[in-house]
DNA sequence: CTGTTGAAATTTTTT
DNA sequence: ATTTCAACAG
């Protein structure tokens, strides 16, 4: 065995900004870290730091955006202790804000009137909750168009996280839902009102009480007191409320830690704002700033090109990044005929770099929208390419899940009326009218599903009814044995799916699956719990983590691959549209946000970086018609001197490119399209 | 009150 | 392509 490694050691492996960073004192602390700059090791030495200080693990709350995040986290700084010989992080509070919110919750909420057992909604949840309110309010059928859930969900979320009044709200972002403020105060105030009286809380409710129970004179200074270090991670994307808790949380900013870059914030649509890390040295007078600039993800060629991308934003912190890694190739701009014609370039080069070693796992496709990547996906599939997508609609977000789900959550919470307002109506004869009719009866009866054996079920129901509630009393009997619940719901359900949707073997195969990862949960809340605040970002991660041998490549969305890293890079769909989203263009806010966004992906690569847009999209709705498309407008010319280009021919052969000058083509392109999208280049 | 049908509108990123 | 809404028949 050897000796155990002194914390110098440790730390031998950090460059001098990094190692004053982990090694601060209990000031509050902003480490401004570009892409690729060790962030994530900075952060994990300094907990392991903090640690060997003599700080107790589980005194030490650790924010991030994602789950995975912390745990990463933690199992790094596991290994650094390790060679100092200390136990570990095991005690460490790591999670999301709202993750941590929910245990904090379920401890210390009584103070404020939260009732332990309290349920979470998710987002689509949530929707259906405001929808219920919005229909009983008769907002639904008014002669003029009043916004969908949706849109009222959003301009609710918007209020409560970036703390603004909805005039304020609807002014700045929702400008065409100016003439509804007073129908959505109402709304507002019933939604409200609805979740109290069904002990549920929504997303932004797990912050809002958090904040609440920081409030409360009593309560607060106990939740103070637990820790003595606060590390907060991508604070760039947080949001005001967020702000306000670590503000009340870590007073004078003692103990506080934040980690962010202002170039990478993606989140403002989710009302996450660049001021709280701009405006971070004003909050704390006496905060501290490192910041760290060399990036050792990238080449020189790489991280030339984003910052050429990123010099293009308004208004910024900081910084350009520099790599002592000269060697390696330009990016490469990809002009492709079309969607089609993309996918086969990209697999062609991909397979191309695995002959040269580089493993499926070590490349990565990034794309705007979570659709963008259909027509790659089934290419992939038929060339047997295995591949694991994250970002996009989720597993436990599909109906047939949703519906699974809502049985073990009506039998946690009786109250929960929108797992009640999804299960009723699934059975013959019961529609709104009824289930609504049903659930307040349940509510009279304090949750006791007895009371359901005495109604009458009309005629199509009479014989599923009886099954119904004797599975539901079932399941409230036996909370223990969770596969067995799953079991039992699934017997029932399957049967009434197969009448519901067609093609149901997948929809039956992804039941099995349910049933299989429910052994993994302690409990029937946990499970529940998790699956909303942390779901399985891909169908894979259901299968438990893969087999090492196991090779397969990655399709993300640049959302869901903030943070991460790969050899070989490809974005795709990069043209004005998809990159910035038509959707994202209506202020000048918006097109920073995703110029940032499009920096994000260009600095996901470390050895080779390709940009592919397609000059050409169909339409389908109106038979062979299509239109062309511009390069995104975040590569203007002078950005392009950063890039090779090539240019792909109509059979997806590449044609001749021009690899080793700025930003010309070749002009024997046969392709009329390709010409008359390169006179832009020119312009 | 339920369930079906057809027409109309919307279309992103996620805890 | 998918979701939402209104109209109508049982």
């Amino acid at each position: 065995m050897n000796a155990a490694a002194s914390i110098d050691d440790v730390l031998a492996g950090l460059n001098p900004q990094q190692r004053q960073a982990a090694t601060f004192g209990n000031e509050p602390l902003l480490i401004v870290a570009g892409a690729g700059t060790g962030k994530t090791a900075t952060l994990v030495h300094r907990v392991a730091w903090l640690i060997a200080q003599g700080i107790e693990p589980g005194r030490i709350l650790l924010l991030t955006f994602t789950r995975r995040a912390a745990a990463e986290m933690l199992h790094r700084a596991d290994g650094l202790l390790r060679q100092l010989r200390h136990p570990g992080t095991t005690r460490v509070w790591g999670g999301t804000y709202h993750a941590i919110a929910t245990r904090l919750l379920r401890r210390y909420g009584k103070a404020i009137g939260l009732p332990p057992e309290f349920t979470v909604h998710d987002r689509a949840d949530s929707e259906d909750l405001l929808n219920v309110v919005r229909t009983e309010l008769n907002l639904a059928k008014t002669d003029k168009r009043f916004p969908k859930k949706g849109t009222c969900m959003s301009i609710y979320s918007r209020c409560v996280n970036a703390r603004q009044k909805l005039e304020q709200v609807l002014a700045d972002s929702y400008p065409w839902c100016n003439g509804w403020k007073e129908e959505l105060g109402r709304l507002f105030d019933a939604y409200v009102d609805r979740k109290e009286a069904a002990s549920v809380l929504d997303y932004d409710d797990l912050l809002l009480y958090w904040d609440a129970l920081l409030a409360d004179s009593q309560a607060g200074q106990t939740v103070c007191k637990l820790f003595d270090c606060v590390l907060v991670d991508e604070y760039q994307d947080t949001n005001a409320l967020q702000a306000d808790i670590l503000y009340k949380l870590c007073p004078e900013g003692k103990g506080l830690t934040v980690v962010g870059d202002d170039a990478q914030s993606i989140y403002a649509f989710r009302a996450a704002t660049v001021r709280n890390i701009l405006d971070f040295p004003k909050y704390y007078p006496n905060a501290s700033l490192v910041a760290l600039e060399q990036n050792y993800r990238s080449t020189q060629p790489i991280l030339q090109a984003a910052n050429q991308v990123i010099a293009q934003a308004k208004e910024r912190f900081t910084k350009n990044l520099w790599s002592q890694r000269a060697e390696g190739e330009r990016p490469l701009l990809v002009h492709c005929e079309d969607d089609a014609d993309q996918a086969e370039f990209i697999i062609h080069r991909i397979l191309e770099h695995r002959e040269t070693g580089v493993e499926l796992r070590r490349q990565a496709v990034l794309f705007r929208a979570s659709h963008h990547s259909i027509l790659l996906e089934a290419e992939l599939a038929r060339a047997s390419i295995p591949f694991h997508k994250f970002g996009g609609l989720k597993f436990v977000e599909t109906a047939h899940v949703k519906d699974l789900l809502a049985f073990l959550r009506l039998a946690e919470n009786p109250r929960d009326v929108v797992a009640g307002m999804r299960l009723l109506p699934l059975l013959p004869g019961i529609g709104p009218g009824k289930s609504q009719q049903l659930m307040l009866m349940l509510q009279q009866a304090g949750g006791d599903f007895s009371t359901w054996s005495a109604w009458k079920p009309p005629a199509g129901a009479a014989t599923v009814w009886p099954k119904f509630v004797g599975l539901l009393q079932g399941l409230v009997r036996t909370p223990d044995d969770l596969p067995a619940q799953v079991n039992r719901v699934r017997k029932f359900y399957g049967p009434l799916m197969e009448t519901k949707y067609d093609r149901i073997e997948p929809r039956l195969r992804d039941l099995e699956q349910i049933e299989l990862i429910a052994s993994r949960y302690p409990g029937r809340r946990q499970m529940l719990l998790e699956l909303t605040l942390d779901p399985p970002s891909s169908t894979q991660d259901l299968a438990g983590p893969p087999l090492l041998d196991d090779d397969y490549l990655v399709l993300s969305t640049i959302h869901s691959a903030k943070g991460l890293e790969w050899d070989v890079v490809y974005v795709i769909h990069a043209a004005d549209g998809n990159i910035p989203s038509d959707m994202a263009t209506r202020n000048p806010l918006e097109i920073e946000e995703e110029l940032r966004l499009f920096y994000v992906a260009l600095t996901r690569a470390k050895n080779h970086l390709y940009v592919c847009y397609p000059l050409r999209y169909y339409h389908s709705r109106y038979g062979d018609q299509h239109s062309y498309a511009q390069l995104t407008r975040f590569l203007p010319n002078h950005v392009l001197t950063c890039f090779a280009q090539r240019v792909t021919g109509p059979d997806g052969e590449e044609a001749e490119g021009d690899d080793s000058d700025s930003a010309s083509i070749d002009a024997h392109t046969t392709s009329r399209a390709v010409r008359r999208q390169t006179k832009d280049l020119w312009d």
